[in-house]
DNA sequence: GATTCTGTATAGATAATATGTACAGTTAAA
DNA sequence: TTTAACTGTACATATTATCTATACAGAATC
């Protein structure tokens, strides 16, 4: 049994939808996600989530929006053969990268040692 | 002139209150704000992030019920002498760890190199 | 064709967020 | 001490965001 490929965390600030949107955002850069791929039926996804359905549809047309994914009346939705261009403004790379900062920062005030979030990012970028 | 220490990001869905208290929070745990500094009043703070004093408000009571900050009707909001605990559960570790990998996911698709992240990694857990 | 699956559209309820305005405590100058 | 200017607070309100309920319409399968 695979692990599944979302999960929303109950109590946090940030919509369901969104953490919906972020997590399969994550899996179709990764790889888990191919071109062709179809997604789980709204309706299945949000009985597995324990959310409305009209929930995962707005992810799924978010995600459709940026690009991602193929979004057909009456078929599940499938991911897109030509995914979004990556070019990235400069000035978005700065915020990321505060973002980025931010997290550290409370990562190490939490006590969370260096040498896991460098595993982390050898992870993600493939050392 | 030093940089601002707070900066509000005007399309972010994450509300406005919940960056200041966020970046805050950081400068209290870096050390930019320490024990006994006294914080821009809300109607200061709120004229240079272009927001109302009762959101800077919100974020202050926020910051205090995290006992980061004592707050008394009449002066100015203070970094108290005794900052939180900075025990953390695993579940807790766990979430952060997820939070960064989909951060860090984001920063690949968009096209940073990981020598910047490697770079703010160091800068922020001193190598 | 009928059933069952799929996503869609719209309205409504609830909660989160930001503001407007009046108030009350503290400080410092007069 | 009085006054004025500064501080945070309280509460009502407007707006927006989020989630749900329900009915609908396209596609697949039998």
């Amino acid at each position: 049994m695979g692990k599944a490929l979302v999960r929303v965390e109950e109590g946090s600030p940030v919509p369901a939808y969104r953490q919906i949107v972020d997590q399969i955002r994550v899996h179709l850069n990764s790889g888990v996600l191919k071109a062709g791929d179809k997604l789980p039926s709204v309706r299945t996804l949000s009985m597995q989530l324990g959310v409305h359905f009209n929930t995962i549809a707005e992810a799924y047309r978010r995600l459709a929006n940026e690009g991602w994914i193929d979004l057909q009346h009456g078929c599940r939705a499938v991911v897109c053969m030509h995914q979004p261009a990556k070019a990235i403004a400069t000035e978005e790379a700065d915020l990321l990268c505060q973002r980025l900062r931010h997290l550290l920062a409370e990562m190490r005030l939490k006590g969370i040692p260096v040498v896991v979030v460098q595993r982390e990012v050898g992870a993600v970028f493939e050392r």
